[in-house]
Formats: C-alpha cells, structure tokens, sequence
DNA sequence: TATGAATGAGATTTCATTCAT
DNA sequence: CATGAATGAAATCTCATTCAT
C-alpha cells in the first residue's frame, strides 16, 4: 500500500492557458472561506490572474464551484471504483479496499474533499443534480458492496439498506479534522476505517486483518 | 422510549423582548443558506423584526453565530451527559444511550446539529475557542466511554483512542441528509446508531440489541 | 495673576439633574471626535445615562451643540470684557489684559475653546448665527482697542482694522496644540501672546513688559 | 510679486483615469462638511462617478483623506522653502518670503488649506505620522529663520523659540475667513501678514516695507 | 487571452430619533 | 425624568459581473 504523500494538487494543468490555476485557487479559496465567503477576488489572488480573467474561463463563480467539485467527485468515484474492481469478489476485501481509497483520497486531498461535502449544498439547477449524482455514484458503490455482503453472510448487519451511508459519512469526516504531520499517518487512517467499517457491518473477526 | 416529535424549537421564549425570535430566525437563515449566504436582512424578516434591531441584541453577526452554536453544543452535552448518567455502569449501555441522545437531538433539532457542524467554521478567536471547547466535551463523553470499555474487555477496538470520533462523526452526520416522514423514524435511526457504534468498537454480538 | 490650575469643567452644575453632566460630556466627545464623529451614544455614555434621555434635556444634537457653544463663547467674552474693564484706559494695557484673559480661558477651558473654533461651522440657522454673533463680540473688544490704540499713537500699525482678528486667531490657536504639563505653563503662555500682541500692533518697545 | 488669480485646483491631471477628479472631489467635499460629515457618495457625486469606483483608486475614506493631506501639505512646503531659498540671507527678507508664500497658497488654495489644518486630527497611525511631518517641516523653516534673526540681532523677541509657531497659526487661519472678492486681495493679506510677523518677532521698523 | 476601470446591488453596521412604559 | 426597544435612513465598503481595449 502506497504511504506516499498527495500530488498536492487535484487539478493538474489542462493545457488551457490559465484553467488548472484557476480552479486550484477555487478549491483553496473555497476550502478556507466556504463558497460564499471567497469572493472572485480571492479566487484571482491566488490564481495569479486578473479579476476579470477569470470570466474568460468560467461563466460565474457557480460554475467554477460546479466545476471543482465535478472534478473532485470524478476522481473520488474512479479512484474507489479502480479499487474495488481490483479487490476480488469477497465483499470484505471490496469494503477494506473501497474504505481505504476513500479514506486515501481523502488525506491526499483534504481540501478538495472538504469542499465536496460542505459546499455542495450552494448549487443549483442542473449543476447540483449532476454533482449530486456523482457523490451518489461514489456512494452506490458501498451500499453494492453492503448489500452484497449482507446477501452471502459476509456481514451480518440487521441495516444493510443504510449501513453504507454512516461508512461514507465516517470517511468523508475525516476532511473535516485531519491535519498533516498529525498523530495518525495517511496508512493508519486508512486501516482504522477499513476495521471501523468491517466492524461496522458485522464481519466476523476473522475476517479483520 | 421516547419516539415524540422535537419540541421544534431550541430555543425557547427568553423572557426578553424579541431575543428567542432573533436566535430562531438565525438558525434557521444559517441552516439555510450558511453563515456567510444568509443576510442579516434575512435573520431580521424571519425573527418579524427591523434589521437594525438585531444590533439591540446581539453586537455582530459573528455574536449571533456564537450565541446559536453555544445554545445548540451545550443543549447537546447537557442531553447526552444525562443520558449517560442514566445509563448504569457498562460501557456497552453507557455507550448505546449516548447514541442514542446524540442522534434524537440531531433529528429533534436537525437544522442546529446541521449548523452545529458546518458553521462553527466562520467562528474567530475566543467565540470560537468557547464553542470549540463545548464540542469536544460531548466528544470527550464518547471518547471516556471508548476508553472505559477497552480497558475493562468489552470492547475489543484496537484503536480505542480514535473509535469515538468516528462514532461521533458517523452521529452528527445524520442532520446532513435526515427528512422528517422519510423512511426511518426517530428510534430507528437512533436504535441503528447505536447498533453500527457498539459493533465499531467491536463489542460482541451479545451486547447488541 | 493667577496661575492656578483650571475649574477643570465649563459648565457647572445647573441645578436640572444631569444637564451638567450631558453638557460636559457632549464637550468632551465633540472636543475628541467632532461633531459629526460623536455620537449621541457617546455623550450619552460619558454623561452617565440613557441614551434616550438626552432627548429630555435637548431636543436635539445640534441643539446641544448650540448649547455648548454658547457656554463656551459666554464665558470667554465675559472674562475678557472684565479683564478690559479693569485694564485702565492705555490701549496697552487693555489689550495686554485682553490677550491674558483670552489665553488664560483657552488653557484653563482647552477642550471648550477648541470646540469652539473648530464646531461652529456645523451649526445653521438661528442656532449659528447667535453663537456667531457671540464669537463677534469678543472680536469686537479686539478691535476696538486696535482701533483706539491707533486712534492715538499707541500703535503704529497701518493696518489697524486688520490686526485684532490676526490676534484673536494666533490666541484661540493655543487650543489645537497645548497640553497641560508641557514646556510652558499658564502664565508664560499668557505673557508671550501679550506680548506678539503689542508687537503685533507695533505699540514701542517701551509699552512692553 | 505675483498677484495673478490661484491655478484653481490643487491636484492636477494624474494621468490616471478619475484619480485627480476624485482628490479634488474629497478635498472639495471634506472642506465644505469636514471628514465626517462628507460621505463617499458626496465624493462619487463631486468627482462624477460612482460609489463603488472611488474605491478602485483609494482602498478607505481614511487613505482619500491622508492623499489629500498629503498633496497639500508638500506643496505648501515646496512653495514656502522655494521663497526662502530665493530670499537671500537677511532673516528679516527669509521671513518676509515665507509668510508671502504662505499666505498665497492659503489664498489661492483656501480649501487645501482650510482641510489640512482641521481635518488632520481625523488622521490615524502611519497616515497621520506622515502628515504631520509633513505640516512639521514646513513650521521648521519658520523656527529656523526666526532662530537665525534672534541669533543675528534682527529680531529682538524675547520668545524666539515659541514665536514662529504663533506666526504660522496666525497664516493658516486665514483659510477660516478669507472669501475671494472681499476687501482684501491676495497682495495686500500677504503683505499685511509680513508686516505682522516681522513686527511680533520685535524686527526693528526699518526692517519693514 | 488578458486587463483596468466601471457599476448596481447589496453586505454589515451605526445613526439620530421616537415611543411606550 | 428615565429607560429599553424599536426604526428608517444612511454610512462605509465589498460583491459578482461587464465592457472597452
């Protein structure tokens, strides 16, 4: 299991002049002062762009928050997904191994997935029907896995139906206080949730690592 | 148990003047739109009163966001402290009724627990420090009860020390997505809180309802 | 001459429950912030009472300031037509006093002199024109003796309609810089002006101190 | 000596956008209600722009006030040291030049004037150290001429130390009254204003004109 | 693309003043 | 006389967005 510290960035450059920083400096901007808190400016500031640049690449400030969240909810669900595909078709390998990416990617990219839980809730219309589908998607894949597990006996929960959903808001959490250079390394968390959440459903004992 | 409906509001007539219409009106304009979307031209139309008013009770918007949260955290220790008074000695029971307060005060107050969360975030300095402080005690109650049961056998959690913040996580993240009429009444989802935290801290099946 | 140290308050006790007090303390908002920069909060905190209650006492803010202004002009025209009174009838000597007088009130009543100059212009009507008229008078004793001390050769200047508001402004500029316990006491500040003031007028050196 | 009419505005063309436009439009606005009394919207209004614009070229009301400040007092300051370095080396001429120059730019720029004198106490922290040097300097070269006539002989006061601050007071108080088109002309207060200061620091008479 | 200038709407907060008690 | 609560207007300043270049 890779230890390694995050690529830093979520948004690598795009080969559109400007649009990686852009969308980077939204993410920080949004994660340190909520959407409604940063304003344009702040997004300017820290993409090194003028104010009015921005507009060249995003229609309004909606947009980008869309946009940095599509992006982070994508990269979420592929990263799970890619894991879980590779785990085999024990559902205990499939939770410990999707737990894990969550939980992977959520130290990796704190900020980003900080934004995806608590600044989703400011879009609209067809943007938020579009990212909320995304988090679903990502969420969909633990309640298969759930389900499946409570089908062959793997896991004995009574709440197979909602289980999954506490598993999600327990890693998500984890945006919420982690800090580098914390007590708990990126592989520790990561091994926490998977037993937490093995637990959680009722796998048998020896069935944690 | 106790399966009633919430009292509606956490905030009950202060006996001055338009203090408790203030506060209420805060609450729900933050749950709504979040601290920094919701105008205090919002909190002022939703507690029937005049926008400069607001400023006879409560110096800053910053006040009011520290008055909501401190009302709501301490509402929320004082539940759940009594609930594990209450509850005897074993971890297990003392641990379930915990659960249990926790999570009937996030549906009775749903939209406090929610701005509980997510807006203690735009607290400064010492307002912060209080809420901050008044957070990690229902915290520490959890994380005692953790501790009590590993060290006596009947929990079997490798990681005693970091179990409770994910029970607590799991707890609070129900005023994120929890609808009156939905599927799962008050004491279900408090009875499944309870069952996914004791199987988390791997208390054996016996324990468990 | 009297060197001692001032009353300290303009306006004494009145007799009509906290008007002193309100008065005193509009002096000293205005005298630290200007008129428009206080507020009615301010006099209202620094007078000791209710906000709403100085409007029992003075209809209004630029009544109060009227009031004030008019005190304050009162006084300083009083002391020195008494000073010149009692000066004899060489135009030196009388406008020696005049200047003693006029220099003594402004160290003795600082804050209420620089009021005084610096907050007629935010008063109208009838309210200013009678403070204006009071400011006059005490000009007018200037003049007057200018005029008489050129009448007889006891000044020289050519320029004796001019000179007495040249004076008056030089004097009442000792309350935009002075400060107890400075370089310079009461007395010495009292003698120097009398002195540019005689100068000033070009009365010979023989009529000087 | 030049008794031509003043150039009318203080702040020329900056060459950038509305910036002149809104400097005189402050300078205008704080001389008519002072710095408190004036609003943004009264500048925005003078300067034929918007509210939201001033703030493009100026980040507070406190820095337009410090600007203005600023641009008046150095060009007072250049204007009076350019006179006395074009006097020669007579105290009595060094004098007599800067008190002219003084006086024609409180004539010709009164509102300048009248601004620095009262408005500066509405100065804070660096903006207001940097101003009062400012205005410091410029009484300096007073000080310095009239140490050097004591120190020569030329001037006889007994108060060589203190008289130069009286005879700047009595210069700059002239922006309080002066009106253009009263009985006095730019010519004849400058030349009164020389004759008053030569006389109060005690030149004997065949110093003057 | 990129920018500086511009703007109308709206943010929080303070104001002088009034009123019921 | 005295007060706390209330209010409409206006204060400074920030906002997302647009436009001419």
């Amino acid at each position: 299991m890779n230890d390694r510290s995050p690529t830093a960035t979520l948004i690598a450059d795009t080969g559109r002049g400007n649009e990686a920083a852009i969308l980077n400096a939204a993410l920080e901007a949004f994660g340190e002062k909520g959407f409604n808190g940063a304003s344009m400016r702040d997004v300017a500031r820290g993409a090194g762009t003028s104010l009015s640049n921005l507009y060249n690449y995003f229609p309004s400030k909606s947009h980008l928050l869309a946009e940095v969240l599509r992006r982070a909810n994508d990269e979420l669900y592929s990263r799970t997904r890619t894991a879980v595909e590779q785990a085999g078709d024990a559902a205990a390998a499939r939770l410990r191994d999707a737990v894990r990416a969550y939980v992977g990617f959520v130290v990796d990219f704190q900020t980003a997935a900080l934004v995806a839980i608590s600044e989703i809730r400011y879009l609209d219309g067809d943007e938020r029907e579009r990212v909320v589908a995304a988090r679903d998607s990502t969420q969909a894949i633990f309640e298969q896995i759930v389900a499946a597990g409570a089908g062959n006996g793997e896991f004995r929960t009574p709440y197979p139906a909602d289980a999954a959903r506490s598993i999600v808001s327990m890693c998500s959490a984890v945006s919420t206080w982690y800090r580098p250079g914390g007590r708990l390394s990126r592989g520790q968390l990561a091994e926490q949730h998977a037993r937490y959440a093995l637990a959680l459903v009722e796998a048998p004992l020896a069935g944690l690592a």
